[in-house]
DNA sequence: AGCTGGATTGGG
DNA sequence: AGAACCCAATCCAGCT
């Protein structure tokens, strides 16, 4: 089928009684509310605005729809979990949009906008939202409801017509407004990929589930009991300690039974245990795995969280400093190894799991420029690269090198051995270095793209000048020396794994676009669980910083997992160019996650 | 009763 | 073993 111009949606997109057209040259379509309604404002390129209308609440999915069937836009509106998630409820999948309130508090913060920019002055749109995305999708009937009620971000089209002119004019004026449109685009895209990953879910297992806690704790027990191998090793534990009645769950607790019993651990932590001698060693730890897989995810959990076969966990987008993306309920980004042996794909669907191998290594290498270390990469394994350069003996000391010299390790054998590095990979190490004291010294570090580490707190400020005062006690010029330490080793890792941050919602980015591109599999016996945007073919439905499974009909199964490669390819072009800096995959084509 | 912070352990 | 960076979830203790 032609892909339909502009004129023919201007003629065809109609909805109910009222004819809502988009004018020719659009662009950009911001949405706001007005009472029940949505409300529309047509931008061309060059912010001159086309047209305003309004759209019934019960019918503007659809009416996106026909829209997004035509020439390319890109839907602008304040929060995109409220927009979006009605969307996909109602079938309709997007290709773009620009989140009013990630892309601020990116510019907001970023040394690339100029310090007089408008979007500088604190307003509603610093606002984080406070309540979860909506736990269930809404149904049609909910559409009109209030969205924005929760989020304390403005929500009037004028608000968002008005913030988003702000916004562009800070990236034009910026000293590189490239890289923040990059950024800003995606940005944009990972909300809207949080959006799809929990209105898809991923493909979960509860009887795999339920047999693995079997396996390790015992049978479910009745609500609120314990379940027996966990009654077990505590009553080992008691046994050993020759205390009855002692508390294993409260940690004072626990520390003075020990105490008592004579082994005199400073904590209660796994690695100080295991190098104590003592009959209670062994079933204490045995006890408190049992006990951590039960609280945090046992049959609790599973009841909580999966339902009809779907983890949905809650992504949050932005959510951590350096852009990596953090969970809100559900624990999605701390999923026990343990446990992947309940992510099972439907059947006749597979999983294809991919992630890749030393990313964050590889996006220094590219940063930097450092062709030594980029030649290192080159392949599969950057460790066994450094190994070849002769800079050092082992892949192990290769990797404790490398992690060292990006968190800042200054003693033990990871700091022995990060001298090694500078003077192989000069540029690298010159690029992580620069950061750390630029940090110590109160200044501001930014990512590959422009994203911006917060300015030092008052109180830190505070410390570093009072240790220079004259009158300044030994122990304010350790503390002050100890903060900007602290903050070198910051800035240091900021640039790196918010530059790694970047590729990977790039990465995503291509890939969600290249799996929706992908030809449908109407007669399969398909996915309906993952709703009806994601039944028919690949979609993506898990992300870890570096890592991403797609759910895919087993005949798209290959294609997806050209998808995925594609889009790792296309991702490093679109951040570092020409730049010769390899990001192979670990990539698998399993039924299950359990890993081999 | 509800909040906060510490300890611990899971993830990268 | 940890170190050294970014986190979340849980439980308990101690506070208001």
């Amino acid at each position: 089928m032609p892909r339909p111009t502009s004129r023919w949606i201007a003629e065809r997109a109609s909805v109910g009684t009222s004819t809502v057209r988009r004018p020719d040259r659009t662009t950009w379509i911001v949405l706001g509310r007005a009472g029940a309604d949505v409300a529309v404002v047509f931008l061309d390129a060059e912010d001159v605005e086309l047209g305003r209308r309004t759209v019934g609440a019960d019918s503007w999915a659809t009416w996106a729809a026909e829209i997004e069937a035509g020439e390319a836009v890109r839907w602008v509106w304040n929060d995109t979990p409220r927009w979006y998630a009605e969307l996909l409820a109602a079938g309709t999948r997007l290709a773009r949009c620009h989140d009013l309130r990630l892309c601020h508090a990116i510019l907001r913060d970023s040394a690339l906008v100029r310090a007089d920019a408008d979007l500088r002055v604190h307003t509603d749109w610093d606002a984080t939202p406070h309540a979860d995305p909506p736990a269930a999708a809404p149904t049609l009937f909910e559409l009109g409801a209030a969205p924005d009620a929760a989020t304390g971000l403005p929500e009037f089209l004028d608000d968002a017509v008005r913030e988003f002119a702000r916004q562009r004019t800070a990236i034009d004026g910026s000293t590189d407004p490239g890289r923040l449109r990059l950024l800003t685009a995606a940005e944009s895209a990972g909300a809207l990929v949080a959006v799809e990953l929990r209105a898809a879910g991923l493909p979960w297992d509860p009887q795999a589930h339920d047999r693995i806690l079997r396996g390790v704790l015992g049978p479910r027990p009745a609500a609120g009991g314990t379940p027996m191998k966990l009654e077990d090793a505590g009553r080992r534990v008691r046994a050993a300690l020759g205390d009855p009645s002692a508390n294993l769950d409260s940690q004072p607790k626990l520390l003075r039974s020990l105490h008592r019993a004579g082994v005199l651990v400073e904590s209660t932590s796994r690695w100080e245990l295991a190098q104590y001698r003592h009959p209670v060693i062994e079933p204490l730890l045995e006890y408190k795995k049992l006990s951590r897989l039960l609280s945090a995810n046992g049959w609790a959990w599973l009841d909580e969280w999966v339902h009809d076969g779907r983890f949905r966990p809650v992504y949050v987008p932005g959510g951590v400093v350096t852009g990596r993306w953090a969970s809100s309920g559900g624990g999605a980004l701390q999923l026990p190894r343990q446990l992947r042996g309940a992510v099972h794909a439907d059947p006749g669907w597979c999983l294809v799991i991919a992630d890749v191998a030393q990313l964050e290594p590889r996006v220094l290498a590219a940063m930097s420029g450092d062709r030594a270390l980029a030649d290192a990469a080159r392949g599969k394994d950057l460790y066994a690269g450094i190994v070849d350069t002769g800079a050092v003996a082992t892949r192990a000391e290769a990797k404790i090198a490398m992690l060292g010299a990006m968190y800042g390790a200054t003693t033990g054998d990871s700091g022995r051995l990060v001298p090694r590095l500078r003077r192989t990979f000069p540029r690298a190490m010159a690029l992580v270095d620069d950061a750390a004291r630029e940090g110590e010294n109160g200044g501001v570090v930014s990512t590959w793209l422009g994203r911006s580490c917060p300015a030092p707190s008052a109180g830190w400020h505070a410390a570093q000048s009072l240790a220079s005062a004259v009158e300044a006690s030994g122990g304010d010029e350790t503390r002050a020396r100890r903060w900007a330490r602290d903050r070198g080793r910051f800035t240091r890792n900021f640039v790196v794994q918010g530059t790694a941050a970047e590729w990977a919602l790039a990465w995503m980015a291509d890939l969600r676009g290249r799996l929706a591109a992908l030809d449908a599999v109407p007669d399969s016996d398909a996915a309906p669980r993952s709703g009806a945007v994601f039944s028919t073919r690949p979609h993506l439905a898990f992300f870890l910083h570096d890592e991403v499974v797609v759910h895919a009909p087993r005949e798209r199964a290959e294609a997806a997992a050209l998808a995925v490669r594609e889009a790792a390819a296309s991702a490093a072009r679109l951040l570092f160019g020409d730049f010769p800096i390899d990001f192979p995959l670990d990539l698998r084509i399993a039924e299950s996650a359990q890993d081999d």
